[in-house]
DNA sequence: CCGCCGCCTGCTCATATGAGCAGACTTGCA
DNA sequence: TGCAAGTCTGCTCATATGAGCAGGCGGCGG
């Protein structure tokens, strides 16, 4: 496209977005037919001269998940627009709504709902409607118990979003992490607990999200690690925690060791499980939200703009 | 609007804009009928969800333009748009093409154009094309023969503004403002800067710009006033400078007796003239351009987005 | 409980837009 | 210079969109 024929289609295209007019009109305004002003419009729409952004907290980028499914081989992929986002919380919010609204409209509605949890999930679950669904039971596939004051938001999260879908929570009574392999063992051979395993891997969907492998993870938080633990994961090449349990870029277990003292189901369970939904939102994410596309540890993914941009461009 | 339709209508949106599909498809998708589905873009669009943007350097914002001529009387206005500008110089550049464009779109043609000098002419000069005109004769409206090395532009502005139009340039061998009132009357008193005022009187059109009041001033990097000069005049109330005189946000001459030392036409003179075409952009040229504005300076003002906003605010 | 008012819906019809095509025009090459 | 290929133009026709209207529905006051 020369020179005259761009400036032109910017003319065109101000007077057409900006003063609506009809192509006709702008037209005898440029003195070109109005087949030139319709061809003018479609190469600055082409070029990208155009942008149409749908600013509203619950827009979505289409043209991207259409992508993640295509070029990741997703199931399905959400990505809520960043437009106008101006904190990091907001774009939580965001993601955690639309994560909402996905389980909120999904069908067959799943009778037994698998959960983890950590801050996206108990914002999920905030964010779900009372009778969001009829008779979900909800059941935990990693353990919550809390080691310290912030206890309980893990089973808070699962009998919120249990009692708002009309369900119950059935929660898996044990730690994240255990400090010794024995004590581990002695609690997955616990009747109750090898139960809730048990039915967790029947479960018909799971709803899980990832924790950076950094000083924010939870899992410092609730005790379970020092950051001290963390700082070694990440030099032996730790991206983030899916379920608790600490993955390279490859979706590999980091240390072994670790993994075998983390309670609940393994990554291998999970990736058994039909319907597979990640959350994951958020720029420390990027690293953990690509190794849990690659490795396909989830069958749908909802995420941010940015982070989706991440995923594709690698 | 309730919030299902608000809903609805992003969702409509996502479809329509970003996926191309008709409004009858999106009435089969999300089971609506297509007169639903216009509605709901037109309520999207008409609550600002939709804001769609022209990304271009010469991008114009019309609506602007028009709330500017209806709304400060003014008899025309270019705004260029401030999207996608990193920088201030880039700003300023794209401000000096959209004069450089106007003055050569204008009809008919002016056979004699008043300019007054410094950053901004300079760029406007530089934006012009090789005959942009046939045979404009430029005149200089104000001193501007230069005390130190910077010497030269304010001539070579002009010059090269009536080069590229084909035309001869006629310059007020002067400098702008003199140290002592006797000087500058002898100067005016003199043959041929009198002539040349006299010429600059009937010219066709003038294009000038305006300085802010502060120690960015040209006038004080020429030498004509020192930075103690202008903070005595911002305490008298000055926003900035037009063709070298300082006035006060009503448009008036904030310090006579420095104004009956500046050489070139008056203020009156300006606003004398038929066509007066100001060239204002930047975020510490609001004030003086709203001055500008306000007191009749210009009947035709080239600026910014974010300028022509803080005129249309106040 | 009934009737009126105003909003919302889905229509008809007019208009605006996009696809595709035939001819004119330019451009590159012998 | 002359030819062939490719590009651009302005058309016809099909489709998509918007304006405006009649009927239906729900809400409110009597």
């Amino acid at each position: 496209m020369d020179e005259t024929d761009e400036l032109l289609s910017i003319r065109a295209a101000e007077l057409y977005y900006e003063e609506n007019k009809t192509q006709d009109e702008i037209g005898q305004a440029l003195r070109l037919t109005r087949w030139k002003v319709g061809r003018l419009l479609a190469q600055a729409k082409q070029q990208g001269f155009i942008r149409i952004e749908i600013l509203h907290p619950r827009a979505r980028r289409l043209p991207i998940e259409r992508r993640l499914r295509e070029e990741r081989g997703l199931e399905d992929a959400i990505v809520v627009s960043s437009a106008g986002v101006s904190s990091p919380d907001e774009l939580q919010a965001r993601t955690a709504q639309a994560a909402a609204d996905y389980l909120t409209a999904l069908r067959p509605v799943p009778r037994t709902l698998g959960v983890s949890w950590g801050r996206t999930l108990f914002e999920i679950s905030q964010h779900l409607r009372n009778g969001w669904a009829t008779g979900v039971n909800v059941v935990q596939i990693n353990g919550g118990v809390s080691l310290n004051r912030r206890a309980g938001t893990a089973a808070a999260t699962a009998v919120a979003i249990a009692q708002k879908g009309g369900g119950s929570a059935t929660l898996l009574p044990s730690p994240a992490i255990l400090e010794h392999l024995a004590t581990k063992e002695a609690i997955e051979s616990d009747r109750v607990v090898a139960g809730v395993i048990e039915l967790a891997r029947s479960a018909d969907a799971y709803l899980f999200s990832a924790g950076p492998a950094d000083h924010t993870s939870v899992h410092i938080e609730s005790g379970y690690l020092t950051e001290a633990d963390v700082d070694l994961l990440v030099q032996k090449g730790a991206v983030g925690d899916v379920v608790g349990r600490y993955i390279d870029s490859e979706g590999n277990i980091v240390d072994p060791a670790l993994d075998a003292r983390t309670v609940g189901l393994t990554l291998d369970d999970v990736r058994d499980g039909r319907l597979r939904i990640a959350v994951i939102a958020g720029r420390s994410k990027h690293a953990v939200a690509d190794a849990v596309v690659r490795s396909g540890l989830c069958s749908v993914l909802v995420t941010d703009e940015a982070t989706a941009l991440h995923l594709l461009d690698g």
